[in-house]
Formats: structure tokens, sequence, C-alpha cells
DNA sequence: CCAAAAAATGTTAACGTTGTCATTCGGATG
DNA sequence: CATCCGAATGACAACGTTAACATTTTTTGG
């Protein structure tokens, strides 16, 4: 009969790709190649030790000549694995997170896992629909920076039963495995070394994110009543810095110390600071938080609160890579700590 | 009815996820649920035009009641499209390439697609081998940093037949499309910037990649000779700058200005100059590389060489969901450009 | 040298979705 | 009222791979 095929007029003087396309080789294409079953070549490639050694080289030998790249989609959809872990982060840009996702990516790659990323935003509505988003790909493990906050979310991952691991902060009762730090103790443990120098004038620069401001919880919770306090959007930048420290000047002219927090938000408080005819630290102390690469190079050099980023992706990582595996991670939740980085910014040595 | 709803019983303190997994709600339950055939299910979801509005909402209700999420590898293996695109930067940690991650990211969400990010190092052998990695999951498109060197990597992407940007350097045969910009070009021009301000003794203080040496490349050639030359390994960071700036002093004690391939570098060179009570820029000038968002509140300000990196994800972006949608793309090699940012560092205003 | 165990290979049936073609239905047309 | 048409829906077969089970071949031990 004629079929009712729609025929789309090549009249484009550039021929359609589609048309040529000799659909690239499969595991079909590999076995015949290699005088095998199907099924004996998947083996060779991904399961060795179940084929002898002259099978696996005439198959290798195959591939080669077939130019055979696996589909992974077909793969992970027949094995229940994707080889895949998603991890959401707040934003690529934010410096802080680097370490952690490089560490990730680094970790996964050597357990043949690929990372994919998602930017949650600061905003719960945008994490939870990036969630779905991620999850329709299905991958084995999912790392989230921060807590998973929305219910719903939280519901889902359980129903999901894949791993899940929580960072960058702490809580009594984890989605399921949690490598973070107290950013109450944070900012509690900068208040009391602000207080132990003897300064009484405090002022805080934050971010509006919710981890910030509970390291500005902390601090305020140690120190005991309200301090000048400048609140600027996430993610902080060094201009943004320059407009909180003119902000907390105007609450308190005499500040003598600020908790900022980021490194990049404190950079920007010192380059203010000197711009206005404050020397650091002896009219303005000032403490970051992050640890940036640049902090130990300022001049005076920034004290800061220092988090191991790069070992929380590494443990992350390597508590997916467990249960994937099928083992049980024996310490599902694990506190990372951080430590006061004394600089001159706060009149410690060089 | 009697709905067959799995409850699950909460006796266990921890249940173990894989016993009682109730495999996940598929496609089938949902039209199970909502009363229609299976591919109309589909439809409703994937294809709504041509589906009753009434049945739209009986399926919407139906993913609901199900918790239904798709399955993208099922999606992405019957229908060839796995609304993926993979990038390759050589870290993800390299400041430079933050924008254009992020710019990617962006405008590839907005169309639906998911960013898949890998390391490729500065090494051509991992290049290689990892964009067999990133293939395998048949990415619809594929953006790489920098130009496909190794010659079986362009004849498998050419095989393939899936959209390709390179991106970040200008190539006289680009393997598909390009968005990038002449380092030998920005290398002349801050050359000719430096000669132009009557500064005879120049050096470099250059990452050992490929288009970092570029850049060098094109500076010589419009010096005429050959300068002072500090080579650090990539990526380049605070620390390697101080100690470039050192090996540069030794080569020329009496050097004027310094061009950096990176800003990091070049804070680090300022630093150092510092450091040796050189003030900048009357006894040193010192220009960086990508204008990154400290530059200009450096004490001094830094001069740079500005480029768009935003624009070349987006751009870059965009080609790729042009050609997946079977558009013509008009321009298929774009340079973007550069310009000289000058600040104070080379004797410009605040 | 034979039975039993182990190693190697093969057959079949999914995995969950979408492309292709076929069918049904309601309404407009003559 | 028969006819045709488009809109809506459905049946079936793939996509490329691996799990589960089956079979053949080789090795081992008595």
């Amino acid at each position: 009969m004629a079929a009712g095929r729609t025929i789309r007029s090549n009249a484009s003087p550039k021929p359609m790709p589609a048309a040529s396309a000799p659909r690239s080789a499969t595991l079909r294409d590999v076995a015949r190649e290699a005088g095998v079953s199907l099924i004996t070549a998947s083996r060779a490639l991904g399961n060795p030790g179940l084929v002898s050694d002259k099978t696996i080289a005439r198959v290798r030998e195959a591939v080669a000549a077939t130019g055979y790249v696996p589909n992974l989609l077909a793969g992970g959809l027949k094995s229940r694995r994707s080889m895949t872990v998603a991890a959401l982060v707040p934003a690529i840009s934010v410096a802080q997170f680097l370490p952690t996702v490089q560490a990730l990516t680094e970790t996964l790659d050597q357990a043949g896992y690929q990372l994919i990323l998602g930017q949650s935003g600061y905003d719960h509505a945008r994490e939870e629909k990036l969630i779905n988003t991620m999850v329709s790909r299905r991958p084995d493990g999912l790392v989230v920076t921060g807590l998973v906050h929305s219910p719903a979310a939280r519901e889902q991952l359980r129903r999901l039963a894949i791993p899940v691991v929580e960072t960058w902060d702490l809580s009594d009762r984890p989605l399921d495995m949690l490598v973070g730090f107290s950013h109450i103790k944070v900012g509690g443990a900068v208040a009391g070394y602000f207080l132990g120098k003897g300064w009484r004038r405090l002022g805080i620069a934050t971010g509006d994110d919710h981890r910030a401001s509970m390291r500005r919880d902390g601090f305020l919770a140690t120190v005991g009543r309200a301090v000048p306090t400048a609140v600027v959007p996430a993610p902080s930048n060094l201009a943004l810095g320059r407009r909180a420290l003119a902000q907390l000047l105007d609450q308190d002219p005499q500040l003598e110390a600020v908790f900022c927090s980021s490194d990049q938000l404190a950079q920007g408080v010192m380059v203010e600071a000197r711009a206005r005819g404050l020397r650091i630290p002896q009219d303005l102390a000032v403490c970051g938080f992050g640890d940036a690469d640049f902090a130990a190079h300022l001049q005076p050099s920034l004290s800061t609160v220092h988090v191991d980023g790069a070992a929380i992706g590494r443990l992350a990582a390597q508590r997916i890579i467990a249960r994937c595996s099928g083992q049980d991670v024996a310490q599902p939740v694990l506190d990372v700590g951080f430590r006061i980085i004394e600089r001159e910014s706060t009149g410690g040595g060089a």
C-alpha cells in the first residue's frame, strides 16, 4: 500500500545528517565480529572473570575493529545501576564548595561513577524540583549540600531507597547519611575567640543563606546580646563586603571586630577598611569563613575558619560507593569539624 | 476499590531497603491508575498536544497518586535523545571557566537539558579516554574547553555525528562548531600595550598549559625577541605567582612589566612585589588574564584581559540546542574576542 | 577412564519507555 | 443518512543491554 510517510522536502542546501547516519555499532555487532554470542561479548567487557582470556582478546579486537562504544543508557536500564551520582550545590560558582565538588568528582571517577551536578540555588522550591529532575536519571546515589528540608523531597528520597549524603551541615535527624559540621559551633567558636581577645564591640557581615545564618545565631548565642549586623544576599562577594562594612560602621563607628560569612566578604571588608584609613587589625579585626586559597596571601593575611571541603567530598563519595557495593557504612553521620586559623587580620603572627 | 497499595510495616528500627523495596512506579502503573493505555499516558506527559485535556488531567492525577518519576534512561534509549549535554573542562576548580560552566548549565537547563561535567585535566591522553566515557552516556551534544587535538577523538566524534562545540580557542579547522577567541592575539595585544607604555624590560609568568603558551607565543611574536619567562605548572595560583616573580627578578632585576597567564598568578606577583618593596605600577607593572571578580578590588586594582566566559557558555549551549532541534546554525564558528582592562597595576586610573 | 565439579558459553526474557502504524470515535458535510 | 475527516487513543515492536537460568565443554579426583 502507499505508505502515508511524510516526506520532508529536502530543499535546504545542507543535507540532513540523519539520512547518512550509519547506526553506530552495538554489542551485537561486536559479538558477530568476534564470533561469540552477544552475552559472552557483554561479559568479556563487563565481567572478564567469567570469560576465557582467548575470548576476551578476540572481543577486544572486535571492539577496536567496530569502533564500539557501550551504551550506558541501555546497560543502566537493565542492570538498574546507572553508574551515576547526582550532586546538588547551591551554585557552581560558589568557590567554597569547589574542593568538595572536585573531591567528589575524583573519588567517584576512580570507582567508575560519573558525577551529575545540579544547581539548587538558595531556594527550597527549586531544590525540590531539581531533586525530581535528577532522580529521573536514576542516579545510584545523591549528595546534597546542606540538609534536605522539604518534607516532600525527604519522603521521595526515602521511598527511592538510594544512598543519600547530606553535607556541609549537621542534624539530629539526617535523611540517610551525613558528612558535615556544626555551623552553630563555628559561630560560637569565633565569638569566643573574639571575646577572648578582649574585643567587645563586635559586628557580623553575613550572607542571607541558611548556613551563614546558623553561624550568626551561634555567634550571637555566645555573645549573649545583639550586635551590629549587615546581611547581604547570597552568594556573597567582595563588593558586597565593602558595602557591608559601610553599613556596620553606620551602626557602630567604634567597631572592633567583624565576623564575615565568607572570605570573599571578609576581603571586601578589609578593602573598605583600608579605603577608610582603618588599620587592620589595630583599628578593626576581621575573621572570614572558608579559608579560600587567597586568604593566607592577603596583606594583612586573613584569619578565617578552615573547613576541609575536600574531605567532605571524599568521605561523601566513599559512603555512596560503599552503599552501592552493598556494604554497611559504620558511621553514617560524620562530623568533620573545623578550626579557626589565626592570621594577621586578628592580630596573629604572619 | 481496594487498591493494592503496599503498606510498609514500620516494625523494624532499620528496615532493609533492598528486601522491601517496592519497585518504584512506572508509566504502566500510572496508565492503569488513570484508566488509559500506556502510550496515552506517555503522550499526556511528553506530547500533550495529542491528548485531550480531560485525559491529561487524569494522567496528572495518577502521576501524583503513584509518585511516578519518569525514567530517562529508558526514554533516552528508545528515543535516542538523552536530554544530556557533556562538557569537558580542564578542572572544575579553575575559576576561569566557572562563568562558562555556569552559563552552560543555566542555558541548557532552560531547554530541559542536563549538563554532565568531566574533568579532562591538562593531559591529552586523559581527554581521549574521557571523551569515550562521556560518549557512552549518549549525550545529545558535547562542549569541550579548547580544541580536540587527538585525531582518534576527532574521528570518533565525527562518526557519532553529535553536535560538538569547541570553546576558549580558535582554529581554522574546527571539528564542528566553535565559540572562542585567539590566544595569540591576546598575547600580541598585551605586548603591544606594554610597548606603547614605553616599557622595554618585559617578562612573562605563565602556566604550562596549551592556551597560556599560545598567549606567550603571541606576546613574544609582537615583542620580537625572547624575554624573561617563568613557567609554572597549570593550574596556576597565588603561591605560584609569588615564586614566578622571584624567578623573573633573578633573570632581570630591572624588570618593568609582567604579563601573567591568570589573575591568580598576577595577584601572587603583586604580593611578592610588595613583599620585596617594589611599588606597583611605578617599579613594576602587572597585567593578568581572565578578569576574575577580585581583580578590580585589589589594591592597586589589577589590569587584565577580559573574556566574556559567560557568553561563551551561553552561545555554545544555544548552538547545541539549535542543532538538537534540527535547526541550522548560521555561524558555526564565532570569535567572541577579548579586551584589555586598564587598571592601576599598569598605571591606569582607579 | 568415568563421574562429578568447575569453567565457559549460550538462550531467553526482561528493563521502561517511545516510534510506527492501526483503530476508534465524534462531528461536519453533502 | 452515509461518508469522510481529523482528533484521540490503542497495540505492538523495538531501543541495547544484562539478569537468570540452561547448556556445553573442560578439568579434576577417585
